[in-house]
Formats: C-alpha cells, sequence, structure tokens
DNA sequence: CGGGATCCGGTCGGATACTG
DNA sequence: CAGTATCCGACCGGATCCCG
C-alpha cells in the first residue's frame, strides 16, 4: 500500500521533442491549470462555486479544464439529480498530488513577486534609457 | 542578511482576477519554462546547446524566453568576446529555486504518464462509445 | 445551475531569411 | 555562434446566445 514511492524511472525523456509527457506538461503548465487544482485543493467545489474562486476565468475555460482534468483522472465529476442540478468536482489522488505541486508554483510567483518587480525596473532603465 | 525566508504573507491574493502575481505565474506557466530552466538547472549552458537540449524549442522562442527570465531575474546572459561570440545563459538564485521547483513539475509528468494514458482510455471508450 | 455551440480577435509560436 | 526581423497560420481564450 503506498502512493508514487516506487516509480523508479520511466522511460520516457521529457526533454526529447516528440517525447508524448510533454502532453502532461503542457496541462500543468496552463494558465489556469494551477489556480484551479489549487483551489480544489481547499476542497470540492461546484461549478459556479469554483467560477468564482479563480477570479476572470470564464465559463468556457473552466469547463474545458476541467475536462481535460476529469479525463486525465485528476478530478472526478459527480451529479446530484437535483432542481437544478448540482454538480460537484474533487480531486483524485492523482490530482492532489499535482494541486500540491502547483500550489507552491503558486505560492512562488507571490513570495517572488516585490523582488521581480525590481528586477523588471533595473532591467528596463538598463535597456531602455541609453538610446533615449 | 536573509534569503526569502522572512516573506510572511504578501498583500498579493493571486486568486484575484487583477493580481499583478498573475504575470509571474503565467511566466512559470509557460510552455518551454519548465524544459529551459530545468536544464539550466544542471549547469550553465550556452545558446545552441541549450537549444539541443531542449528539443523541439525553436530559436525565436527560446529566446523570447530567456529574454523575459533575464528581465525578471531568473537568469544571468553573459558574453565573452571572443570571436565568434561566446554567450552564457546561467541562473540567479531565484532562477534556481523556480527551476527546482519546476523540475518536479516535468518529473511529476514523466512519473504520472503511464497512469494518466490508462486514465485517457477508459474516459474516451466511456464517452464516445455509447453514440457509435 | 451547469453547461454546449458559435463567432471572432489576439497572441503564441514555427519557418524562413538576414546580420555581425 | 548568437541572435534580429518578418510573415503567417493555428489555437487560445473571451463574449454572447442558447438549452435542460
Amino acid at each position: 500500500m503506498e502512493t508514487t514511492c516506487e516509480v523508479p524511472e520511466s522511460p520516457w525523456d521529457i526533454y526529447l521533442r516528440n517525447c508524448p509527457c510533454r502532453d502532461v506538461l503542457d496541462l500543468l503548465a496552463n494558465k489556469w491549470t494551477a489556480l484551479v487544482l489549487g483551489a480544489l485543493s481547499r476542497r470540492p467545489h461546484r461549478f459556479g462555486e469554483l467560477r468564482r474562486a479563480v477570479g476572470g476565468i470564464s465559463q468556457k475555460m473552466l469547463t474545458q479544464n476541467l475536462r481535460a482534468f476529469e479525463r486525465d483522472g485528476l478530478v472526478t465529476r459527480t451529479v446530484f439529480p437535483t432542481t437544478p442540478p448540482t454538480v460537484e468536482y474533487a480531486l483524485t489522488e492523482r490530482g492532489a498530488s499535482a494541486g500540491t505541486l502547483l500550489m507552491a508554483v503558486s505560492e512562488w510567483s507571490v513570495a517572488n513577486f516585490d523582488g521581480i518587480l525590481e528586477s523588471r525596473k533595473e532591467y528596463d532603465s538598463r535597456v531602455m534609457e541609453p538610446v533615449g
């Protein structure tokens, strides 16, 4: 009874141009993935609830992401036959591990934002000024 | 003289629609970011060397990424006045911490690829078959 | 409420050609 | 070698309308 501890090494090399794993990396490296999985990491959400949690995401993109996540076994979609319909999205075990990883990325973005802003200011003044 | 240990909590909330931190998250959640920073995590690279290390990346995208990384203080760009010119890209401390994070994401993609493929097969047969 | 379908502009990103 | 510049197609993603 272990988790994903026993994956020694796959034959896949993600640095190779046609490695099929790129699909997965592209899914994770998506504009909304980190935020959606991050929100679901806290607790299961209903559709509209999730839409409100992730500020700025459109209904289309949320649907598209959730479908992809469901297909890849990252989230489960449960429909309760109420009126109006209630649909709950929750992370699978696999989705939870991805969520943990990506929440770290989100947190890194927040924690390093101020420093990055300063780097940008310094870079821009270095590149733009001389020519003036 | 501390590193980034003392960042208790920024006033930023990345789940808010107009949070400027989204810029940073978008940079990390880019198609090539994880692979480029991952390659640079091993050791500094010259341009062409890096291009070959990250299979499939075009010269344009590599340049674009490296410029953005340099601007945000993730990599340094060092030019040696040789003929032909030698340019070396290396991670800063900030870039190294981002690289560590993103390498975990790459490794997750590889480690979970097989399981995800099975999920897809099962999902597709469940969704496509019934209608025939 | 939880979507599907469609239209459409903007940007991503590859291919190519040229420079020092 | 290490780029810059340009063209251009693909698709990303928002807005809108509609349905059960």
